[in-house]
DNA sequence: TTGTATGCGTTATCAG
DNA sequence: CTGATAACGCATACAA
């Protein structure tokens, strides 16, 4: 079965009584060679059933053709988004895509990054984990030269690109929306603050109030790890408090959800008791009741720009070594879970 | 920057006035190189910064250590969760994994599938898209013998493992339940009937009705993309029939859950008028009010165990030659949104 | 426009 | 136990 071996390019060569440069060149179509000597090599190379060596012109060419992506997590609606966005560009662009997820742990993140480092990828976009505070993993990386884009969940960083939104103007427009319906005791419940979505959300939570002359209370911000059921925990949390909050800001909308489950169950009201709002605008978001109120901002532009920019970088064909970071669009998207007066 | 040039073996081997041949063996860790010089190497390695090139390597020994999945989406719990357990397992065994969507296009698969085999990879994880028939975009990695297996949406072939569920004991077991409910107007909505995991839903839904002397009718079953808007247009078309069904058994989860907020928008009452049913247990069905009835099977378990076959296949450890198929546990969580008596 | 010759970094097969 | 050397398949500098 297995004995029909390899054809390479001097079988084909050999077979057109050729040598096996014309042969490479006709296959990566170069212009210098004969048209017709051109249409016979592919004819024939489709015919014997050859197929190039990556590996022998990796070797020589130095380069993988292969751009890498390390994620915190696969599964939330927006990376799958991000993750086609970059499929997209990557595969248009011919290059391979190599995915693996840190699992928000550092030492899963450096496992990876010196997974990739190794298999010499071409170039880099990383979404940090929680976890992770200095990025000396990614060094190999800035010294080489190899591009490195962080996208979302970033670090302020000379060498890298950041592909981001403004997470403090979304801080503050979802907070100043809860204000401006009539909330004052408003809790913000977030993670690791070593992340720059979470610190500028935070501080887009405490300028609004600020210039809303509300108080900040330090027990209003929650740290946890913003999965399904520490939401749940949060609510339970919540409901032992004396004096309940009147909002609720989440950092994502899965954490939200599993908050607004307890509380329902615990007999409050939303919005009218406690509003809540999220963060990603989640399909989630049009399922709970009542549907939640949450920041949209889409994963698949997010993955789109992170890897055209990426490429970019790795042809060198782009002018963007001035460039530091790239602000995107997010909107937020009002629903029933934060309206308590009708007409706004 | 750049010119600090890759060192090789050669660099470390002159260093230490050794050969090349004994750096590499000391290198992958053969038991013939002397403990001390092995340790001097590894030392002088580490020191220098070296690490090994993939390319060379790879292009002598001619296996990649790379295997790859192709899936008809990553978007969804279920999905998250096989890719998970697939990286887990081929990181823990050294192997690295190329993820890509065929976005249930049969073009995509075959693009898919032709980069694959171009990239050499030891072995192939798939599951089907919806559109494909033939599976002949994988002749290539059967005549080479290259590991190959289906999972979740598979198709009958001799020459590749599957891994699945029942799928037929699963939709004879929701049909089964809805019926015990008391309903007798089931629907069921599903997906191309050229999948395995569709077609043998039905064959189980309609065992079912005929295990339990229910007719059959042909307009009660839908074939849509299952996709959340798809659900919403089915309830659309159901709002219109002038006999409602009494109960919808659907293929996935998302699906049911766009359909059921448009019937509780016009007014029906879940599960009283209409019980209804998902599949894949996506942790959506906590959200959804009611919350849906399911059938779980784990994503996790399902992406170890296809990881683990393959990379056994691979390294020729496995005696599965003999095995076909391999068949997970699947389990009926019933909630809400099928409970229509109180004590069952 | 085409051919020759060489190197890319490893591993494996021989001899020592 | 170690060393020399031949592949592995391709791309390119240089020559023709």
């Amino acid at each position: 079965m297995d004995n029909d071996k390899e054809i390479t390019i001097w079988d084909i060569a050999k077979k057109l009584n050729i040598s096996i440069a014309t042969v490479s060149r006709a296959l990566k179509d170069d212009p210098v060679v004969q048209k017709k000597t051109k249409k016979k090599i592919l004819e024939t190379a489709l015919e014997m059933g050859y197929r190039s060596n990556n590996f022998a012109r990796n070797l020589r060419s130095k380069n993988s053709n292969t751009i890498g992506i390390i994620v915190p997590r696969l599964n939330s609606y927006f990376m799958s988004s991000v993750i086609s966005g970059v499929e997209k560009i990557a595969n248009a662009e011919g290059y391979n895509l190599i995915i693996s997820q840190s699992s928000e742990s550092v030492e899963h993140e450096k496992q990876n990054a010196l997974t990739m480092f190794n298999n010499r990828v071409d170039g880099l976009l990383v979404s940090l984990s929680y976890e992770t505070e200095s990025i000396e993993h990614f060094e190999p990386f800035f010294k080489k030269n190899i591009p490195l884009i962080f996208f979302d969940r970033i670090t302020e960083n000379k060498n890298a690109i950041s592909i981001v939104i403004d997470n403090l103007k979304a801080g503050f427009e979802i907070t100043e929306h809860l204000i401006n319906q009539g909330c004052k005791r408003i809790m913000h419940v977030t993670a690791s603050l070593k992340r720059n979505v979470y610190q500028e959300r935070l501080q887009g939570y405490k300028k609004a109030l600020e210039y809303h002359h509300l108080p900040f209370h330090e027990n209003f911000v929650k740290i946890i790890n913003l999965s399904f059921e520490s939401g749940e925990q949060v609510a339970q949390d919540i409901l032992k408090m004396k004096k309940l909050p009147d909002a609720i800001f989440f950092s994502n909308d899965n954490c939200a959800v599993g908050c607004m489950s307890v509380l329902k169950k615990g007999g409050i009201n939303i919005p009218e008791t406690i509003a809540v709002a999220g963060f990603n605008n989640d399909p989630l978001c049009r399922v709970v009741e009542p549907n939640l109120t949450s920041m949209h901002y889409s994963g698949m532009d997010m993955g789109i720009l992170s890897a055209r920019n990426l490429i970019n970088h790795i042809k060198g064909e782009s002018t963007l070594s001035v460039t530091n970071s790239i602000v995107l669009r997010s909107e937020l998207i009002i629903r029933e879970s934060s309206l308590r007066l009708p007409n706004s």
